[in-house]
DNA sequence: CATCGTTACGAAAACGTTTCAGTTTTTTAT
DNA sequence: ATAAAAAACTGAAACGTTTTCGTAACGATG
């Protein structure tokens, strides 16, 4: 079913048929009936490929997604973004695709891939962000968009990770903690926006924050937090509470609290970061902070369609996504005497 | 950078350069190599969307996936098999791209949304395989390989479920219960492949299953099987032990266990269907049997590659693919008097 | 009636490839 | 040295679109 084939039904030139369906002003308003009506008919639509080679928009748009972990499309947080990009991408009537460099034999850039397939634009997340395929591909003149790190002079989207962080030692200080360690992700972007508000609001309450209270582990792996927790844990002076890098590692420190025989919230408070569905089915239900997948992913989506559909008029910007904290049951209410 | 640009460099003609890049063995060797020598140094690739175009090859694969949930790409069980589906397929050189109906205003069936993208082949899973667009798609001339579900004379893989309830039923069984119940998801091939073992091999072992322990629930809906496990819980002649649909919506189970004031394993034994990490670090670790993800994507992609680049030489076939029990800790042993 | 402006349509080039059917060059055989 | 065969290369069409430019038809205008 070409475009050929359709115009001969109709009786008509392919440039007519075409312009038809595009919407072109010199068309009357009676054959552009009779061309949509019997391209329904017939369920034509214009072939992808041939349209993208002519036009040089292929309706599709990059992913770069490459989490240390490995996790890819199971990661427990960004499978939820990357879900609502798609979802809004389709809307929009573009399809996905994500970019990786190892194509068949041949090993290619993720500029490359971009370029071979076509891509209108790119969405970058949880990346090594410099890393000089990134740096490349950022430094190309892709319409792109970033989501929680920010390039000079490109779209972002960025998640308030410093209000949500405020918001989560806000929420502990009033259970009457203390002691509060971090456990804080790899050096990045997001990394250093919360552990940069976490020490402001400490700042702010003027307790001072031990050199051992704050440990990292990697985003994403319980194996790691549970190791970074029992740590903690065995600290002479322990904190009362423990901020994790995420939701889905804060496994690890269930599990850590477990090995070594204390009670969530009784005997330590934990508190997680993403508001992922799964830990608030948990025993008990994880402190976090939900960060809105929905809003980041459809949002990244949509700016990046403007900014490749409407170049001229839309400058680049960083939107912030407010995020809201989760009480849950795993932060304890220490006895008034040990206040400050 | 166009094989134009590219021909120009090395002065010969395009079709000697695209004839040196696509193995013909009319081009001496001399060439062959300085062609792919100044190809490399520029960073050529030949357009993807020229090539489709010319040789109605995308090198796409589609996957249909639509899940009761709507979870897309989050499915806690899925999203694994899609990400070794995915990483299977880009070794072969071929890019994943979603297949659904709604692109942009217009809707169109998975079988349009295949032919608009010229997908080379595509892999259908957890689906409702009776869809008539679904059947549409099955029933096209596409390259087709199914998950967990077999249509007449087409590819597809399916983990051994008769197999995987069985070696649970037989571990329940050394464990002393006798009274097992089923909460099972909705009808579909899967369903009835599992439930019919279960059926079948507590006859083996002679012993009734009253209709009463048979409940369903959604598939991935931990709130449909806290509601199935609160009904089995509350019979007067309470089961001692339930194997749920799956692994996440055991996780109703938990809650649903804990809301009635009930241990796991001590006062309930339960058991999942996935073995999904997660519930691996779950206390207790949940009882399940482990679908081999990583085969069965991978099986999927290189079984569809496979009948793509050799149609001729390839006959569909099913692949069965082995589970593994995971004994876990949701299992309680019961004590000899009460074994029968 | 000639001219002009509009309106509606069509011819053809172009996008970047692949591939068929030549054509030129080189090698081999006589 | 010449013809034939083989090897190496090239021209051009084709894939299915979009889009520029041209033109036919037609009513209106002077």
């Amino acid at each position: 079913m070409t475009i050929k084939e359709l115009s001969k039904k109709c009786g008509l030139s392919i440039s007519t048929v075409s312009k038809a369906l595009n919407g072109y002003t010199d068309i009357s308003e009676a054959t552009r009936e009779t061309v949509t009506k019997v391209a329904k008919e017939m369920g034509y639509y214009p072939n992808a490929h041939a349209r993208a080679l002519k036009t040089k928009r292929s309706y599709n748009l990059g992913v770069l997604f490459v989490d240390d972990t490995q996790s890819g499309l199971t990661h427990a947080f960004f499978s939820f973004v990357l879900e609502n990009f798609k979802k809004e991408a389709e809307r929009h009537g573009y399809d996905v695709t994500f970019i990786s460099h190892n194509m068949g034999e041949t090993s290619m850039t993720y500029l490359e891939h971009c370029h071979y397939r076509e891509v209108d634009g790119v969405c970058i997340a949880c990346i090594d962000f410099l890393d000089t395929e990134v740096t490349q591909l950022v430094n190309s003149e892709l319409p792109i968009v970033t989501i929680d790190h920010l390039f000079n002079n490109r779209m972002g989207i960025q998640s308030n990770n410093v209000e949500g962080i405020r918001q989560l030692v806000d929420y502990i200080f009033t259970k009457g903690h203390r002691k509060i360690a971090y456990i804080h992700g790899p050096r990045s972007a997001v990394t250093d926006m919360r552990l940069g508000s976490f020490y402001r609001t400490m700042e702010f309450y003027q307790v001072p924050v031990p050199e051992e209270y704050i440990e990292s582990c990697e985003y994403n792996d319980p194996a790691s937090a549970f190791a970074a927790t029992k740590k903690l844990l065995s600290l002479p002076n322990r904190p009362t509470c423990i901020l994790i890098s995420d939701d889905y590692a804060a496994l690890g420190a269930y599990e850590a609290a477990a090995d070594m025989g204390l009670q969530i919230p009784q005997d330590i408070s934990i508190a997680g970061y993403d508001g992922i569905p799964m830990m608030q089915l948990m025993k008990p239900r994880l402190t976090s902070v939900l960060q809105d997948t929905h809003r980041i992913g459809a949002e990244a989506a949509s700016k990046l369609v403007q900014l490749i559909e409407s170049p001229k008029t839309t400058i680049p910007e960083i939107t912030v996504i407010p995020c809201t904290l989760i009480k849950g049951e795993t932060i304890g209410e220490l006895p008034k005497q040990d206040h400050k």
